[in-house]
DNA sequence: TCTGGGGTCCTAGGACCC
DNA sequence: TCTGGGGTCCTAGGACCC
């Protein structure tokens, strides 16, 4: 049977969970920014009909935030995550064929919908809206991508009014022209721009495009890109997501580093980190990757990284933090200003699908022990244990100014009603 | 002075094997 | 002097996504 795919993405995202918690704003500018408050992560649309661009530098708008008086808002992925959770709950009693995308993103399958598409999707919005506080546009089309183009334009057009039902519909080309080739699903910059040269500036001239042309020149990818606008489906609904490959934690700094001592030290504290995300999914890792980076903005900018690979895949912190900063000593280089380093783990399997190692020296009984009890302590208070290695004073680490209070997930930040 | 974080997939090229 | 062809595996880098 085929599908019907319906794209919900909620408007906005970052900024509508900061506005369900600040009725005041709800028709103001507002920005959500990224970590350490670099750059524009989310625009509310009166900032967007600013001019002010998705990744736009802080420094770079400041004249602007005061001039029209915009709220700011440091990143809270705590609440913004706990949000997406009960959003992505109410849309499960739509249908049980559903995809969770990403944190604002879900395709529903409405195949089985008897009646009016859009009238169901206009009903769906609406609950999401009443139970969540928050906003959500709807594309429906026979493919992924034709879904997301439907949604695309129900995000824009007045008459739309959230939804857009693009299955047999008589102004398919009529859409497809609107939409510039740079705004399709898994069409990037680079490849728009080599696909002008080519005469091809829209979704319809991407559509029209010869699809064996598209794989030579471009690659497989791309000719799935066409095929897809064409109307053939080419990814399905992917209810179970394949295992995870890699796992990373990596943060700016909240101030250059040039100490040896200090990069250790984040690199312990994004080890400590990384160990818990792992325990967490009940993984174990068997490579070990850091990486620093100074400013890529100097002329010496300097890039590296280290990797080493664990005899038996593992879930240890000890382990990972004592890796982590070997791979430092060998990385550091005295006179560069470290803006960021990050740990990446890969070869992820399953925690009891750890192939033992006949030569193994370590109780992995007692540390996996060890590890429960750590992580059940860290989960209930607040700073909990760390290892020595992570530092105290922690001069690196990053700044969040303007965040919000963890609304939904800490007692202590209840909301109050005045 | 000041530019995020966490992922995925594909491809080309090198190493190695018979 | 003349120096193959085909396969696999791995890795780094590119491009993309939200």
């Amino acid at each position: 049977m085929s599908r019907v795919f319906a794209l919900v993405d909620c408007n906005n995202f970052y900024a509508s969970c900061e506005r369900v918690f600040n009725p005041k704003i709800a028709n103001k500018p507002i920005i959500v920014l990224s970590n350490n408050d670099g750059i524009v992560v989310a625009r509310s649309n009166e900032v967007k009909s600013l001019g002010i661009r998705m990744g736009a530098a802080v420094f770079e708008i400041e004249d602007l935030i005061k001039k029209h008086d915009i709220t700011v808002f440091s990143s809270n992925y705590t609440l913004y995550a706990d949000m997406s959770d009960r959003i992505m709950e109410t849309l499960s009693t739509f249908t049980p064929e559903m995809e969770v995308y990403s944190i604002d993103e879900a395709f529903l399958d409405l195949a089985g919908i008897k009646g009016s598409l859009t009238d169901y999707s206009q009903k769906i919005r609406n609950t999401v809206k009443q139970w969540t506080g928050v906003p959500v546009s709807i594309g429906i089309a026979k493919t992924k991508t034709l879904a997301k183009i439907a949604n695309y334009i129900a995000k824009r057009s007045e008459k739309a009014k959230g939804v857009l039902d693009l299955t047999d519909s008589p102004y398919m080309d009529k859409v497809l022209a609107q939409v510039p080739a740079e705004k399709i699903w898994g069409i990037g910059s680079r490849t728009a721009a080599k696909l002008k040269h080519l005469g091809i500036n829209t979704a319809l001239d991407l559509s029209r495009a010869d699809a064996e042309m598209v794989r030579d020149k471009f690659g497989v990818v791309y000719a799935r890109v066409v095929c897809e606008l064409q109307g053939a489906c080419c990814y399905d609904l992917e209810q179970n997501p394949p295992a995870k490959k890699s796992l990373a934690v990596s943060r700016m700094f909240g101030r250059p580093v040039e100490s040896l001592e200090q990069l250790k030290e984040a690199a312990a504290n994004y080890a400590a980190r990384a160990g818990e995300k792992l325990r967490e999914e009940n993984f174990a890792a068997s490579l070990l990757t850091v990486y620093v980076i100074t400013s890529m903005f100097i002329k010496n900018a300097y890039y590296n990284s280290q990797t080493v690979e664990f005899q038996t895949p593992t879930t240890n912190t000890t382990e990972l933090i004592s890796s982590a900063q070997l791979c430092v000593e060998k990385l550091y280089r005295k006179g560069c200003k470290f803006k960021k380093c990050g740990i990446v783990l890969n070869g992820l399997v399953q925690q009891d699908n750890i192939q033992q190692n006949l030569f193994d020296t370590r109780d992995r009984q007692k540390t996996k022990r060890l590890m429960e009890v750590i992580d059940k302590i860290n989960s209930s208070t607040a700073p909990g244990i760390f290892w020595a290695a992570e530092g105290i004073r922690q001069p690196w680490r990053v700044k969040f100014k303007k965040r919000s209070k963890h609304y939904t997930t800490d007692w202590n930040h209840l909301p109050e009603a005045v």
